[in-house]
DNA sequence: TTTATATTTCTAAATATATAGAAATAACAA
DNA sequence: TTGTTATTTCTATATATTTAGAAATATAAA
């Protein structure tokens, strides 16, 4: 079928990743501000468990729509914005 | 937080109706074929039981990517370009 | 070195999703 | 009416996901 390809593949795990409120919410506020680390974004959203943040992140940044900076102990986090444009340009709204 | 308002609850619900490769499958191909039906669909994708589909045309229709119209036994599944275009783009190219 | 902070990995539990067989419903055809 | 086809709903099961506590790792600061 159609999807048997790379890019569909790649399609698929960025829907998945943005198809969870906690998120999707995590990529707008990555529009909004450029650079947040791990512990920012748990600030920002309601009770999270920062295991269960890492674990969010870790999806967001496999399907290719974070990158991420590190500097000493933070992980700097920020939205690849071609690829935001490319699949979900809702976002940069 | 961001997403407890309407729009961002529908981002969700379409970018988990995506974010599946059979359901990505059925979008990619109403991208192509306006009007197709469940059988017809079935037939284009490899072995899905039809309650199967069902299921995930249900999912694609309630989350307003997919349009419906009765003929007889048929129901015919048709994309909703405005949606697709605003929230996933991607599927039109 | 000891302590503190940031983040991840491990583990387990609760919840959700995907799948399909069987039965039900709906519309048409013979 | 009886039979046929299209689709859905019901039910159950297997698999995946979400969640978070606890332990581990990494870096920096005192």
């Amino acid at each position: 079928m159609a999807g048997d390809n790379e890019e569909v593949r790649q399609a698929v795990k960025v829907y998945k990743a943005l198809g969870e409120p906690t998120r999707i919410n995590i990529a707008l506020l990555l529009m909004d501000e450029k650079n947040l680390c791990c512990s920012d974004i748990g600030s920002k959203l309601e009770k999270v468990a920062g295991s269960t943040l890492s674990h969010h992140l870790k999806q967001l940044t496999e399907c290719g729509l974070l990158h991420t900076r590190k500097d000493g102990t933070y992980i700097f986090y920020s939205i690849d914005r071609e690829l935001a444009r490319r699949y979900a340009p809702y976002l940069l709204e």
